[in-house]
RNA sequence: GCUGCCAUCGUCUAGCGGUUUAGGACAUCGCCCUCUCAAGGCGGAGAUCACGGGUUCAAAUCCCGUUGGCAGCGCCA
């Protein structure tokens, strides 16, 4: 058993979107390759943004992504337990840690508004400075804040950064990044209520949580000397970090809600498949030597390495993973299938799509169409044909088929002999079907398109379609030749 | 504005100084298979390895610079 645990810590303001995924999928990886534990936190420290909904819905995705953790919302018995931020906060936790670094002198209230801290940091800037807090209340005495504190002014903690030197990241992923302390400011790690910020919160679970590895997305590299500091501070060994590259929608910004598409939910219910997602987002940033493309979760886990992960950002294409997740469901068994299919119809509620159908025949239909099928929500439009009780005969079919010049004489022979001869076909299977026609094409001197193109229209009101006598042999007799008659009395009357 | 990161086919990537006429995958195009549509098979086109300097006998690979893209700069996470 290895001591390695990585944590995936998203904030519950909103869906989870692709990118967050990614980043939980890594870890996940990292977790499962290495034989440790991947935790998932809730940093519900946002008290305007967070809702309980959100947390729900992650939860609910990343269980429908099959990414488990070993430790997180459920567990609230462990010893690294409560895992949501801000009942860690109810326990006194940050307090506790904050208090500490006043003591120590490394960190000091601080009673400047908003307003006064956004005017310094507009000063700096015009003056071709990094927006900072200028320290105002860095080094008041303690009579000064005791007045501060008698004229009721409520106060923030910040964190006395160090001034003078570098700040050293050693990134698994890129390697050495150095930050100069200079421009790093005193920045807040506790808010005026009283909940720790981000960074600071951040910290201290990591370190309570006995993180070993912090792997993220490279959004927070610049997050990383304030933590390296915090961590110096304490006195504390500090996690291994390493910082993926970002992945970018089409017009080369990070991925986001403005892109459309960029939750997890909606390729549910588009119905993708977990694995393909899955698959899809560990080649975005990773890949193998050998360029393997299609994965299994458990061949993932095997092979997943940090070394192998890229520095450079990636483009999202959808493209892409729709093929995989054509490919993905071509590796399934007909009976799986359809087993996804009806997972997808009660998560989207349309199950009224399907209403009346026979299962089994859906089963069947289903799996004639197999490799056609991209997308879960395809299927009712692929196979409907095979229950509706009217044929939809599409406009460009009747045209093609039944109406051209080139094929309407045909066509009207073709159906017109099939509909009584059909009738005393004893063996309805595909076989024996496909003799027939051919055998009407070789009688009439017709092309064997010529006989099978009218048919399946016919019976289907398309042209397009699952071989055409396997169609006939799941139909039934009686349904083609009845579907045979509606097309000759609409068509050829 | 400041700081940081990044830079190989349209896209995802392999490549870690010579084995490279830069390999694979998606997309795209053509052919084959074929009762249609798919799937599958085969093949084509597509990258002067962003640009400019070095280092070296030798650079996509190492170094520096330029340009471009992105990110961060909150009492958001």
């Amino acid at each position: 058993m290895s001591n390695i645990r990585v944590r995936f810590a998203p904030s519950p303001t909103g869906d989870l979107h692709i990118g967050g995924v990614r980043t939980a999928l890594f870890n996940w990886l990292f977790a499962r390759n290495k034989n440790g534990k991947f935790i998932l936190r809730i940093e519900d420290t946002d008290e305007a943004r967070s809702n309980e909904e959100s947390v729900k819905v992650i939860l609910d995705a990343m269980k429908w992504l099959r990414l488990g953790w070993d430790e997180g919302p459920g567990n609230e018995l462990l010893k690294y337990a409560p895992y949501y931020q801000m009942k860690r906060k109810e326990q006194g936790i940050y307090q506790k840690y904050a208090d500490e670094l006043i003591a120590k002198g490394l960190a000091y209230p601080c009673y400047c508004t908003t307003e006064e801290v956004d005017a310094m940091r507009k000063k700096a800037q015009t003056n071709k400075l990094p927006p900072k807090y200028d320290g105002s209340c860095r080094n008041l005495t303690s009579d000064q804040r005791k007045q501060k504190e008698v004229d009721g002014m409520k106060a923030v903690i910040r964190f006395r950064m160090p001034v003078v030197g570098v700040t050293v990241l050693n990134d698994i992923i890129r390697g050495k990044v150095e930050f100069d302390n200079s421009l790093l400011d005193d920045f807040v790690i506790v808010k005026a209520n009283g909940v720790p910020t981000y960074n600071f919160a951040c910290v201290i679970d990591d370190y309570l949580m006995e993180i070993t590895h912090v792997l993220r997305g490279d959004d927070h590299i610049s997050n990383t000397p304030r933590q390296m500091q915090i961590y110096n501070a304490f006195g504390w060994k500090m996690p291994e970090f390493a910082h993926m590259a970002m992945i970018l929608g089409p017009d080369g910004a990070r991925l986001s809600k403005r892109h459309g598409h960029a939750s997890v939910l909606e390729y549910r219910k588009e119905g993708y498949l977990q694995e393909a997602l899955i698959n899809y987002l560990a080649l975005l940033g990773w890949s193998t030597e050998d360029s393997q493309q299609i994965f299994t979760a458990e061949e993932m886990m095997l092979r997943f390495s940090i070394d192998r992960c890229g520095v450079s950002p990636s483009t999202f294409d959808p493209a892409k993973l729709l093929w995989l997740n054509g490919e993905k469901i071509r590796s399934k068994t007909p009976e799986q299938i359809y087993d996804l299919f009806v997972d997808w119809l009660k998560y989207t509620n349309n199950e009224r799509l399907v209403e009346g159908w026979d299962a089994g025949l859906l089963k069947k239909a289903m799996s004639l169409e197999h490799n056609k099928i991209k997308l879960l929500k395809d299927i009712p439009s692929l196979v409907d044909f095979f229950f509706t009780k009217e044929v939809d005969y599409r406009e460009e079919a009747i045209d093609k088929v039944f109406l051209s010049d080139r094929s309407k004489e045909s066509a009207k022979i073709v159906l017109t002999e099939s509909i009584s001869r059909l009738v005393n076909q004893q063996d309805f299977s595909a076989g024996a079907l496909e003799q027939y026609a051919r055998d009407l094409a070789a009688e009439k001197a017709l092309k064997t398109g010529q006989v099978f193109h009218p048919i399946r229209v016919a019976i289907s009101g398309r042209t397009q379609g699952p071989s055409l006598f396997h169609t006939m042999e799941l139909m039934g007799k009686e349904k083609v030749v009845s579907r045979i008659g509606i097309a000759i009395n609409k068509f050829f009357k």
